[in-house]
DNA sequence: ATTAGCACTCTAGACAAATGAGTGCTAACA
DNA sequence: TGTTAGCACTCATTTGTCTAGAGTGCTAAT
């Protein structure tokens, strides 16, 4: 699905040298126009004294080959999806980040130390302010995080608040209610006992071990035991509550002149749950991730690019981040930015 | 600006019967149909043996009077927004909601207790289902609440994580820096004497009262007190960091066929300080609150209608929810919705 | 006061013609 | 054999014109 090279692993060896740069050039041409381009500009552009008659058999060519198409007979040529992977693939270079740019993202991650909540959501502002493309932030897979520190807070006769502090010093945090009245005094020590008992578990396997011990320990079962277990087995009940932080939701009426595919592209950002399993699908793969238009399994976003990067703690991927904008987008100058800024927003994780 | 009855107080006083009644159905006909009404299916509509002349001539009237304009001069008449607030206050009865959807309002309410966040988040996500326009929420004005607990969790050696729960058992928190090191067994001593001290402080005046009690205890003034000052003066800090939650932008699409109006009217929702303060608005007002068109005082607001309605507790007005859609909406069945759901919101949050 | 009748206005849609960008093909050329 | 000039052709877009239809405002009659 993403970073496919599929048939095309080299330059100079799948295509001809000219084939391959009047390709690139056309790709260009289109991301910064957005206009069909023919063989007549194309000869000025390239500039090389090749005629446009000449160009015009190479894009034939190109075309039968798939990496272009016609919007219609007698327009110019425009990229498919496989001429935008080609392109991305071998003719791309990045824009380097201005020291600018990059000391505006520092900022803006390292500013929002309010917690996670408001670090991912300026994240997410931030990166639909540097492309002018929709944003998308997911959340952090919590259960692969390790946890350090559990502590509850009674609120309430029958409501626990429960503070969950991994490893890289996020915090998570969620009520639970209990049948039984339980004093502070045992959720402290409760807490106490499991924060000695788990601390460098993944989250996931803390539950396991909760139940582990509960049977180990069968001879001294008692009722407080019990309580205690019950309530670890809901504080870390988190069954993947992930969040989607979306903005910039306005750029995609810029792109888009069909009313009909900008009301499709809004709803399909409102169904958060689709749009975290397509961030997930990233989560294996290393570096900045490019999922172009027919490349992306949802049918509405096929006229999209979408661009990712994960971030990460100590090594372990948490969640992900990106931007989703026309397939025509420059995604030079795009690129650079979500990787700084996924590997910014990880160092910011990490320093917390 | 909102709730204006200015010039029409008096159905039957300021205009004729009959004015009366073709006012009413031109507006209910035109947010039926979206359809400029004309004199001859007026006249079928209402179906009194009045003919389309003198139809006429009273719709002339109306015209003159603002109530309805024409889009061009061969067309029928549409209502202005004076003829808009002339239905709300005046002709429109509400539909009662059916037992099916206030159960779906409580359920989703009650659903998720999960904190104040997916609280108010779900709200909005049910005002858009419910409604088919785009829902917005403004999180409590936490200054104005009551306190009655807080917490001081160590999460780092210069990291404290602040717990404040209020009276009505709102779970707020924060991660603040201090300068120095501070045990937990202080931090402990400090929440306790907090919690003793202001439990049924306004959260605003918290912080005058630390200065204060600073000053009083001047001759046992010591350096854990400072510490203890500048604490708690850090945790009180939470000039208002309001929150906006904002669903269902796609609803605008439908509504307007113009391109640049969705643009812009996305650009608004996204530009959440200016709407936080347009929802602060209404805070003094009982009830529903009806904002047609040109009563907004955001342009790009003005072809749409703002309803909204405040949710609070103990008699405290918190914050406020609502929906934003064209003028030309179905105020009778919209209206009873945004009412039962914030009153739903009051007690779920009372009943926290 | 109400209404019928009529001339007038304006929009939306249909149709045709002109425009122009761009192609594909063929034959000539180096 | 690869390249190019030339030309006929295609098709989207634009412009102009026309018509149908809906609705109005005014006037004169009831």
């Amino acid at each position: 699905m993403t970073g496919n090279n599929q048939s095309l692993k080299k330059p100079a060896a799948s295509l001809e040298d000219r084939f391959h740069k009047i390709l690139c050039v056309i790709v260009q041409s289109y991301i910064e126009t957005t206009e069909p381009v023919g063989s007549r500009s194309l000869s000025k552009i390239l500039d090389l004294g090749i005629s446009p008659a000449t160009i015009r058999n190479i894009m034939a060519d190109l075309t039968e080959q798939g990496f272009l198409e016609q919007p219609h007979t007698s327009a110019g040529r425009v990229p498919t999806y496989k001429g935008y992977r080609y392109f991305v693939d071998i003719c791309m270079g990045q824009t380097p980040l201005s020291t600018e740019v990059k000391r505006v993202i520092e900022q803006a991650v390292r500013e929002s130390s309010q917690g996670l909540v408001s670090l991912l959501t300026s994240t997410c502002q931030l990166l639909a302010g540097l492309t002018q493309f929709t944003g998308i932030v997911a959340s952090p897979r919590i259960s692969q995080t390790r946890l350090r520190k559990v502590e509850f807070l009674k609120i309430e006769e029958r409501r626990i608040y429960v503070v969950l502090i991994t490893q890289s010093n996020m915090v998570l945090h969620k009520i639970i209610e209990v049948s039984e009245t339980l004093s502070q005094d045992f959720l402290n020590s409760v807490s106490a006992s499991l924060n000695r008992q788990f601390e460098t578990e993944p989250l996931d396997d803390v539950r396991e071990q909760v139940l582990q011990s509960l049977s180990e320990s069968h001879e001294k079962y008692n009722q407080l035991l019990a309580q205690a277990v019950r309530l670890s087995r809901k504080a870390f009940d988190l069954t993947e509550e992930r969040q989607l932080y979306v903005d910039g939701q306005s750029f995609i009426v810029k792109e888009f002149n069909d009313i009909e595919k900008i009301q499709r592209l809004l709803e399909t950002l409102e169904e958060k749950i689709t749009l975290i399993g397509l961030m997930d699908n990233g989560m294996d793969e290393e570096g900045v991730q490019v999922t172009i238009g027919e490349e992306n399994p949802i049918t509405d976003l096929q006229t999209c690019s979408l661009i990712t990067a994960n971030y990460s703690n100590g090594g372990i991927v948490l969640g992900s981040i990106g931007i989703l904008g026309p397939t025509r987008m420059d995604y030079s100058r795009v690129i650079p930015i979500i990787d700084y800024t996924a590997k910014s927003l990880s160092e910011a994780i990490a320093n917390q």
